[in-house]
DNA sequence: CTCATTCTTGACTAAAATGGTCAGGAATGG
DNA sequence: CCATTCCTGACCATTTTAGTCAAGAATGAG
């Protein structure tokens, strides 16, 4: 189980617009420089977050990207499922054979594990937003951050 | 953010052969049925559970497959290292740029989220048992389970 | 008005992961 | 000794991931 691409270089987007906020609308251009992503990647991330109506487009020169409303309304949920379509699959849909239930199978002692699990995740990532993220820059990799005790 | 058909099998397969510990071998044949899923796939994932433990194999007639320990001592996470080398992959790791440090970038302030995030999935998984899954042979993946209670 | 700037769309591609399949061999108990 | 069952490792097709690229359309600064 792990971070794609797309979601990591779309939060550190969403991050950085979120630190400009109120403030002239981003490029592309520069964002990709400044979150070190290839530039034509990020284009094509920043669609699917204005298609998301998280971000807000502005063309021509001085033109470029804005954050859509403040980041303390916009959560990682939102960020992921613009990007990928769902934070956690379906598994029952998934691994049904075909009937639409997996009940038959008996084996749907295991189908409440992997809900449970969505749940988990996806509440998590409802309750982090863009302003909780800035409120804390200090976090480093190998470090012992703390605000998101446990 | 999806559960793979291979932990799926395997968790099916370790939840079958632990409806049947302290009984005789079950053969790798008779679990690809009743868990209807392709045999000489489930002789792959059964290798990988053997080569960390989860199960132990006896060759000739009347062998095949039967847990290494009681169903209460064998959690999801155990399993998924078993087929997937890890529950969650490390973020930092992933995506540093050469570094070993992504601290230089000045984005780890989105790192932690995704390390908590790994914690909480790892916890869970931790915390649920073959022996938990079992307590519980009556989830439908339409209804609403209650068990694995918020 | 015009033109450099910036976004828009959609097709394309390379590499990796996923989801299997297959063949030949090596133990083991009946 | 031989049918049963596991073991090993190679192989393959499909899907997903992670980009790349090119042509075009809007917009505002000058």
């Amino acid at each position: 189980m792990r971070i794609t691409s797309s979601i990591e270089y779309a939060t550190r987007l969403m991050v950085a617009l979120a630190s400009e906020h109120g403030k002239a609308p981003v490029p592309a251009e520069r964002l990709a420089e400044s979150d070190n992503v290839p530039a034509d990647f990020v284009s094509q991330i920043l669609v699917k977050l204005r298609r998301a109506e998280l971000v807000t487009s502005h063309r021509g020169s001085s033109g470029g990207y804005a954050l859509s409303r403040p980041p303390a309304e916009i959560s990682i949920a939102q960020i992921v499922r613009a990007v990928d379509g769902a934070v956690f699959e379906d598994v029952c849909e998934r691994f049904d054979t075909g009937t639409k239930d997996c009940r038959h199978q008996g084996h749907c002692s295991i189908s409440p594990v992997w809900t449970k699990l969505g749940d988990l995740v996806t509440g998590y990532f409802e309750s982090v937003t863009l302003a909780s993220i800035l409120e804390q820059k200090a976090g480093a990799c190998g470090g012992t951050p703390r605000w998101w005790a446990p």
